[in-house]
RNA sequence: GCUCGAGUGGUGGAAUUGGUAGACACGUCAGACUUAAAAUCUGAUGAACAUUAGUUCGUGCGGGUUCAAGUCCCGCCUCGAGUACCA
């Protein structure tokens, strides 16, 4: 036998666990480099080959890194708190505590299998009690500050109190709830009931009433992030919208930060555009409209605010139109229309947020009866409620401009309200002119301006009118923090006279209780109120919901620093030496989520202080997702006969899926699948040229496709090194791509000829120690210089072929000089390392491959004294002819029209032109 | 609708600043070895025409710039991802 990979790599995984080859030192000489990948929930279904593409591609990166003379940070962990073991325990009743210790075990058997660098001494679970204490003391940290918009920093809450005894809140510039204004006096004189309730209003971390995302079906609420198309991403159940009592977090205090910062990131401008476009920033104003309405009393005095990003088309508003929601719309009825603003807001209750969302272009809306008087002209204007108005976004209220805006001229159109143009051009009344170009007009003070000279005129005028400022508005919403769910971390809060409080540092961390059963109370509680004593020592109560998935998640970068710290969630020292992720690979699904709350808190971490860094990731590599090709047999209708692909068009047949593990190269095992499926044991084949060829398609993998292949079953057929290089052969790493065995040989192949290279026909072990040729050492510098470059480029794919012309060309001459053998098992360790450590000791090293020099590129090898041309006649290539470097342009000119084949492809015409470029071509113009 | 990304042989994919399109691999075909098969090795393999020499066409489509375009510019088409009444 000759390249035996069971044994090597067998070999190879003990002797790495054992002498813990890939420990990361927190103190070293050598500058440090952190490679993470985003770590995965550990799910029932164990890993598919699609996930360990990016594991692959990091721990190239790693190796390589550490080739280089890095001390490489590269951990790996479970992102363990979620959904999936919970529904299982609803289910079934085993805690998911076991669940999840029982799919981390075999994902970490699937992990060990292919060979990963990884320091295992610094794992982390996010739902162990020792990681989970040091969240919970994080969300202490948030609970405990505010943001100072004077400082743009978050502060500790103390400071803020301090402040309040002093000179009360009216110099306060806080991202804040609205807060009446109270003096120090007032302060003082308010109870710590009071006290607290305002601070509430102040801190990061707080509890509200607020509007949430409710999805009965899986009872909790859900985070923006987690909804698509108005459905739960997990599960795919129907959510609504609900008012509730909720904890969350003040992200939109960062808004700007966040979008400023991203500068500084060395990230795909995909990803950075989501979170631009998630966070919403839009410049405009916000005015504020008097009302006039018979159904308010005479001294009563309302103002309605709107924010717009047109302050230039004030001229142009016609009409006014509230969200259906906005607490003004039953204040501001008149009698008249009270009972047809009930109907429309009925109407509206009823249909649910994902019609609102799929069904936009029926336009409704709803008279009120009430005015509200224009800032400028006074003209008297009608307020209307329209669906098509947020009550999330703005102030849920817009000024029309029907003539400028699309939706308020299709609500203008269908209610035949006035339309005003205000700005030339557009193709009035057939559609509204809403692009930015254009003159002003019926603008009295604002005639005659261009669209951003008109913007920028009418903002002070607002503002001396005293009926509005400039205004910036995010689309981002506060984030909701807490969970109706039993697997995720307690909050370390309790209640004392309905306000809650933070327990000590020394009760931390506040573990899970026991309860019977993992579901909400009949009263609608969350499952910890099941448990029992779920309160203090003193007989508080504490909070029954729990943090959600991205609690963990958002900060565990930071716990390897320094991973088994029971005294601080990382050490100054370790934090202040590793600083942040240098290089991130993951997928580009968690631009919203994951990537933006992790931004979030390591800027609140680095506010106060803890942390040195402003961004946790660096920079991000975005894996494309590996898709499964689904292969089909296909049965004739009514019948138990299966024909071969090529041959159904001839019969009438319904396509079944088949394990893609029963096929290879598309051609079917015709026993295995009988063997699959009772009902298959008798089936009749009809096969072309002897074999039976199934059909593929490209589909998602996924169980009930029977497309999953395991990375498992890879291995054990071709070994780690062979699945490690295949899955960075696919393609490019970012790239989407389905998933097919078909190119594998290909791989096992290479590795077996690079076997060959350091060993005769017997299978022994026979090296050179003689002086290599040029052509040898060209062939090694060539490989050298062109790896590094893919590796800097994350061009995997392209490095793997190089590995092959490499072989092939060491082969063909015949080459197994140590000299050049060593730089190449030195190359290829950090993408086939099983391999490369075997070939390392037997070329006669103790040490071990992984903390070699990374063979230095000479260019010297590379110097070439002639060129081979291709010589082109009218940009077409026709033949090659080889010139001597150092020859001149004029010489080269005169040979090459002397050819004989010039003289063919001049057919008696003169060159027009000869253009040579010198190492590149030759181009006769004819 | 908007924002990104991608369209190259039978297949996965290569191609520095514009400079030999199809590297590498799979598959297919032919050959060697073998009683036979597997494994291995060698050769051919974008398409069409041509006995050969060779010719023409060819990177989603249509234009343009250039001695030279997969690559740059203009206008489209198709597919994928994200987002969606954000005023």
């Amino acid at each position: 036998m000759e390249y035996n990979f069971r044994s090597i790599e067998d070999k190879w995984r003990k002797h790495w666990a054992e002498q813990k080859t890939f420990k990361a030192e927190t103190t070293s000489t050598k500058p440090k480099y952190y490679v993470l990948d985003m770590f995965p929930y550990p799910s029932g279904a164990g890993l598919h080959v699609g996930h360990p593409l990016g594991y692959i591609a990091s721990d190239i990166y790693a190796r390589y890194k550490r080739l280089k003379g890095y001390n490489v940070l590269h951990p790996m962990g479970y992102d363990s708190f979620g959904l999936p073991a919970e529904q299982y325990a609803i289910q079934t009743g085993q805690h998911p505590a076991i669940t999840t210790s029982e799919n981390i075990s075999r994902y970490r058997d699937q992990l060990d299998k292919i060979g990963f660098s990884f320091d295992w001494d610094r794992e982390v679970q996010t739902s162990e009690p020792n990681y989970y204490k040091w969240t919970q003391w994080i969300f202490k940290q948030i609970f405990n500050a505010w943001y100072c918009k004077v400082e743009d920093k978050a502060k500790s809450i103390d400071s803020l109190v301090a402040r309040f005894k002093a000179q009360g809140n009216a110099t306060v510039k806080a991202v804040s709830d609205e807060v009446a204004i109270f003096t120090a006096e007032q302060w003082n004189a308010k109870s710590a009931k009071e006290q607290e309730e305002i601070l509430l209003s102040y801190r990061l971390a707080f509890r509200s009433e607020t509007m949430v995302n409710w999805c009965s079906e899986l009872g909790t609420v859900l985070a923006n992030d987690e909804i698509k198309e108005g459905l739960s991403e997990r599960g795919g159940h129907p959510v609504i919208q609900k008012k509730m009592m909720q904890w969350s977090m003040r992200i939109t205090a960062y808004a700007q930060r966040l979008i400023d910062d991203l500068n500084t990131l060395d990230w795909t401008e995909a990803i950075k555009e989501q979170q631009r476009n998630w966070i919403g920033r839009s410049e405009g104003a916000s005015i504020r409209f008097e009302l006039e309405s018979d159904a308010l009393a005479t001294d009563e005095n309302i103002e309605i605010e709107v924010f717009t990003t047109r302050p230039d088309t004030i001229f142009g508003v016609s009409y006014m139109t509230l969200a259906p929601e906005n607490e003004y719309v039953s204040r501001i009825t008149t009698n008249e229309y009270k009972e047809a603003i009930r109907e429309y807001i009925d109407k509206t209750k009823k249909r649910s947020e994902r019609d609102r969302m799929s069904d936009v272009k029926t336009v409704s809306g709803q008279f009120t009866g009430a005015y509200v008087k224009h800032p400028f002209t006074g003209a008297k204007i009608p307020v209307w409620i329209g669906d098509y108005v947020l009550a999330s976004y703005g102030t849920g209220a817009v000024m029309a401009v029907p003539a400028h805006d699309s939706r308020d001229f299709a609500f203008a159109n269908k209610f035949d309200l006035p339309i005003i143009p205000v700005i030339s051009g557009g193709n009035l009344p057939e559609e509204s002119h809403d692009g930015k170009e254009g003159i002003l007009l019926n603008s009295d003070f604002l005639n005659g301006l261009k669209v951003k000279e008109a913007t920028t005129a009418i903002i002070p005028k607002i503002e001396d009118k005293g009926i509005g400022r400039g205004k910036i508005q995010y689309r981002l919403r506060d984030a909701i923090f807490s969970r109706q769910r039993y697997w995720g971390e307690p909050f370390p809060i309790y209640f004392e006279d309905g306000m809650p409080k933070t327990m000590g540092d020394k009760d931390l961390p506040v573990t899970l209780p026991k309860v019977e059963k993992y579901l909400p109370t009949e009263d609608g509680e969350p499952p910890l109120a099941r448990a029992e004593h779920w309160k203090t020592a003193d007989g508080n109560a504490i909070e029954t919901n729990t943090m959600p998935g991205w609690a963990g998640s958002s900060w565990y970068f930071l716990r390897y620093m320094d991973a088994t710290n029971d005294g601080e969630f990382v050490s100054k020292e370790a934090q202040s030496y590793w600083r942040n992720v240098d290089l991130y690979i993951g997928g580009s699904e968690h631009a919203t989520g994951h990537l933006l709350y992790s931004r979030f808190w390591m800027k609140f971490l680095f506010d106060m202080g803890f942390v040195s860094e402003q961004e946790p990731f660096k920079k991000m590599i975005n894996q494309g997702m590996i898709l499964g090709r689904s292969n089909f047999a296909y049965r004739i209708k009514d019948t138990n006969t299966f024909v071969s692909y090529g041959l159904k068009d001839q019969h009438d047949t319904t396509p079944i899926h088949v394990d893609v593990n029963m096929v290879e190269n598309d051609v079917l095992d015709v026993e295995a699948f009988k063997g699959w499926r009772a009902d298959f044991t008798n089936a009749d084949f009809i096969l072309e040229e002897g074999e039976y060829k199934c059909g593929a398609e490209v589909e998602k993998m996924s169980k009930s496709k029977f497309n999953v292949v395991s990375p498992d079953s890879i291995v054990e057929k071709y070994g780690a090194d062979t699945l490690r290089m295949y899955e960075m052969f696919l393609g490019p790493l970012e790239q989407f791509k389905p998933w097919n065995t078909n190119g594998i040989s290909g791989v096992n192949n290479f590795l077996r000829k690079l076997w060959r290279l350091f060993h005769d026909a017997e299978n022994n072990f026979v090296i050179s120690d003689a002086e290599p040729t040029k052509e040898e050492l060209k062939t090694l510098h060539r490989t050298i210089k062109k790896v590094q470059e893919d590796v800097e480029a994350f061009s995997f794919n392209t490095s793997v072929s190089t590995f092959m012309v490499c072989v092939n060309e060491l082969t063909t001459q015949k080459c197994n000089k140590r000299s050049v053998l060593e730089p190449l098992v030195i190359l290829m360790c950090s993408y086939a390392p099983h391999i490369s450590e075997e070939l390392w000791e037997l070329l006669g090293h103790k040490d071990g491959v992984t903390y070699q020099d990374f063979p230095k590129f000479e260019a010297s090898h590379l110097v070439e004294s002639s060129h081979t041309y291709p010589v082109s006649f009218n940009g077409k290539m026709r033949f090659k002819m080889e010139f001597p470097l150092d020859m001149n342009k004029t010489e080269i000119e005169k040979q090459i029209l002397a050819h004989e084949k010039s003289i063919h492809y001049l057919d008696g015409k003169s060159p027009k032109k000869v253009i040579i470029v010198p190492k590149k071509i030759i181009n006769i113009v004819v």
